[in-house]
DNA sequence: TTGTAGGCGTTATCAA
DNA sequence: TTGATAACGCCTACAA
């Protein structure tokens, strides 16, 4: 493999010339910038990346990490990020962390051992005081999840808000008998849905809203599950808030086998709209996220502090969410305005 | 940032002691074992991975090339991939093509940049005249797509065969119309698809089988216009291969918005399994990829190519595929065997 | 405008 | 069993 050296020994000039036309610096006259790039392709010469990382202590690589790249909405997620990082010329690593504590912990010394400059966390699930000691190695942007009294930028949706939004429109159609549906580790996003959804109860409801609280949906064959749970032992309920397009999905595949209708036996409301949320007879009222903004903000910030170091950010940028409104949940007619 | 040579002179070591702790090597007295891991721990060090590669000049990494990560195959692919990898103590860097040439050359340059120690091209768009000489910088593997002539080792299913299987059941359902609908880049494994089709057709087929062929189609949106496309066009379309459950999807979605009966009016062939091929209505007959193996074949040869080098290997390593037959093809009532 | 020389943090070789 | 020393390949004061 060549060296930098080699190339200067080829183009008879010294390694700080040939240096300064790899980093395209000033200084180094036409003529004999020829004669070294010649030289770089005769010898197919390529900067070793390690030794450019040691000497410069940057990477020029952020590392996001998210529990799972199979599901939808963090693979769109990492698309556009990568997108955007690549335009200022820095690659992405993609850590899964598959909801295992270690492993986030785990994935975090890349920032320790300099294997990457930054790091956005779209999930988090260890405490933040264990997360924070690493702030020390560079810098960490939390995307997605949301933790109060973090020091670092956080993007994100108000889950609590949508989650208001959309069980208020389950109730408006008629549901009186509303389950609440989630899976996956506790985190604050989670309890803010939560929230959300307790409040909308609250504020419409009338004594007679019961709920039941189901926590361990995440994916298509636990919303099959779901569905015979209700159907057995809570037959009364007649609408749900779920987490996942896929749980709702699984819900409404199963209902159909099982000759319930939807929306009338019971409506149903997922969160993502992913794909398959419009593709399902009937298709699925669900929670739009604006993935691609959030997914560009985060990365921004991370960036712009690595560049310019020092500057302050506001700690939250929080985006709108969109409740689109499809056949899982159209009880009743549309009125007219 | 804590070096070794902090450790050491905590320690009251020399760095050569301090690193045959770090590197587990023997011909190092217990007590002053202790008193380095006690060190290491006081200061907080971490091995500086630029470090350590430019040194040994091993990075444990290694790039995957893929279209992209949002496609569910190279989704699942990709996951099973990482999982094997970190097993054996290796990283994996998820490289999105984006059906690209350049980018796919520009991630191959990781190999000679020194960034990975190896590459699976799970795409390939390139010639391979272009790509076999980053095989001087480290192994390459082919893993889903695969070439003739090439001289590395090759992990994939039989296109052909899947596609001539799945054809034949088009016909067996009574299919006498039947387009072929594929999408992306040309390559040796959509060519494969298509052969197989055409063999089924031929093998099979009277005169007066007529074949539609369209190439643009990628996703759903895409499968949705198929529909339009052979409702105006090529109305005596009786059925249809696709190579995607995305586009099936499509399809049939759009098909029943128009009222046409699936699979009566229409029989739809998918492929990848994927859920959404499920979940459909009707479900989705299409054919499954065991990506799981491929994905561990195709890492195990890689490092063992890494960790013993020199070794032969097989060229090819072939899988098979399985057609599930689903609703979505299903105009023949079941004969009793 | 060009070159010299030192060091980034490790590990491998050799000597003690 | 331990330590001194020389690389690995690159960049950057500083000197010329």
């Amino acid at each position: 493999m060549a060296t930098i050296e080699d190339v200067a020994k080829l183009a008879g000039l010294s390694r700080t010339t040939v240096s300064r036309v790899i980093n395209d610096q000033p200084y180094v006259t036409e003529e004999k910038k020829q004669r070294i790039i010649q030289a770089m392709n005769d010898l197919g010469y390529v900067p070793n990346s390690s030794a450019r990382r040691l000497r410069s202590q940057r990477t020029e690589t952020i590392a996001v990490l998210l529990p799972r790249i199979t599901n939808p909405f963090f693979g769109n997620l990492i698309e556009s990020m990568e997108e955007k990082a690549s335009e200022w010329g820095y690659q992405v690593i993609v850590c899964q962390t598959h909801d295992s504590e270690k492993k986030e912990m785990d994935y975090l010394q890349l920032l320790k051992t300099k294997q990457v400059d930054g790091v956005i966390m779209a999930s988090i699930i260890n405490n933040w005081d264990d997360v924070e000691p690493y702030l020390e190695s560079g810098p960490i942007v939390v995307c997605n999840e949301y933790m109060e009294g973090t020091p670092v930028p956080t993007v994100h949706m108000d889950h609590k808000k949508a989650s208001y939004e959309a069980t208020l429109h389950l109730m408006e159609q008629g549901c009186n008998h509303i389950a609440y549906v989630s899976g996956g580790p506790n985190s604050h996003l989670t309890s803010q849905r939560r929230k959300g959804f307790e409040e909308a109860l609250k504020d419409k409801g009338t004594t007679k809203i019961e709920d039941l609280n189901i926590d361990w949906a995440l994916d298509v064959k636990d919303g099959q599950k779901v569905f015979h749970f209700i159907k057995e032992n809570h037959p009364y309920i007649d609408g749900v808030f779920t987490g996942s397009d896929e749980v709702a999905a699984g819900i409404i595949y199963e209902a159909s086998q099982n000759d319930w209708e939807i929306p009338h036996d019971l409506a149903v409301v997922g969160f993502d709209n992913q794909m398959i949320s419009l593709l399902m007879v009937p298709s699925v009222t669900t929670v739009e996220q604006p993935v691609k903004q959030m997914a560009n903000k985060a990365v921004e910030i991370l960036l712009q502090q690595l560049l310019h170091p020092g500057t302050h950010y506001p700690r939250e940028y929080v985006f709108d969410h969109e409740l689109l409104i499809r056949n899982s949940t159209k009880r009743r007619k549309l009125s007219v305005h």
